[in-house]
DNA sequence: TCATTAAGATTTA
DNA sequence: TAAATCTTAATGA
């Protein structure tokens, strides 16, 4: 394997406070690899191995319930760590990583992790607020599941994806990865039916463009509106 | 309001 | 061509 460069790492929250040095250390013990779209990086309840770095792509996680549907938690972009289960006291992964477009990230043996927590400034701290950001995602979709009606919960999804991994195209900001119907079915315990036929209209309402698996939003504005009118 | 069912069209591999 | 994805409409909880 050649040797990862210095540059993947500075600046990235985790190891923002580190010298080259050190930054060098944590890129000799990584391992580098590739993930198709659609396969899993690790599973749900499977022997937390290693923890990860997405370098590039986007990672949906994934967790099923008790009836076998899967739920999607929330989605990973590039420069966040995932799969550290070490950091919620656990030894077993609480989700399944899928990834939802082809993916680079680097991974370190989980055995790693308490000495970088030790060894690393400012590693702890920063990975215990991205865990906290996303509890807190987690937190207030379930909210929204319970409390909102499902075309605000739609709106409120795209608007999330948009966020995190919009590009800008001609038509407006598009998901920076491919999403299906059913993909947003599963973020927002509704149906690949609704979530169809809100499409279509909003297609219709010139708020959003979509065609297989991409999804542009032309008109952000109204979708927040859309994601926050009561009625 | 929304899930379910059904019956199809279209795109991709 | 088979499988995956998407569309639309009808029906009823």
């Amino acid at each position: 394997m050649p040797k990862l460069d210095e540059s993947l790492l500075t600046g990235l929250p985790p190891f923002s406070q580190l010298d080259r040095q050190q930054i060098r250390e944590i890129l000799d013990q990584a391992t580098s690899h590739r993930h198709e779209e659609g396969k899993a990086v690790f599973r749900e309840g499977f022997d937390a191995g290693r923890f990860f770095l997405l370098l590039d792509g986007h990672i949906r996680v994934v967790r099923s319930t008790e009836t076998g549907e899967q739920v999607i938690v929330l989605h990973i972009s590039p420069g966040q760590l995932f799969g550290i289960a070490r950091a919620l006291q656990r030894d077993t992964y609480p989700a399944t990583a899928i990834a939802a477009a082809e993916s680079i990230a680097l991974s370190w043996p989980t055995s790693l992790w308490d000495s970088f927590v030790a060894r690393y400034p400012g590693f702890a701290t920063e990975s215990y607020k991205t865990l906290g950001r996303r509890l807190g995602e987690i937190q207030s979709n379930l909210t929204a599941m319970a409390t909102k009606a499902v075309e605000k919960r739609v709106a409120a999804a795209l608007l999330r994806m948009v966020n995190q991994s919009g590009r800008k195209t001609e038509d407006g900001i598009e998901i920076g990865f491919p999403v299906t119907r059913e993909n947003i079915a599963d973020m927002t315990g509704t149906t690949l039916h609704t979530v169809s036929r809100l499409l279509s209209g909003w297609q219709k309402d010139g708020i959003v463009k979509s065609t297989r698996k991409h999804v542009v939003v032309t008109d952000p504005h109204r979708l927040v509106v859309l994601s926050q009118t009561t009625g």
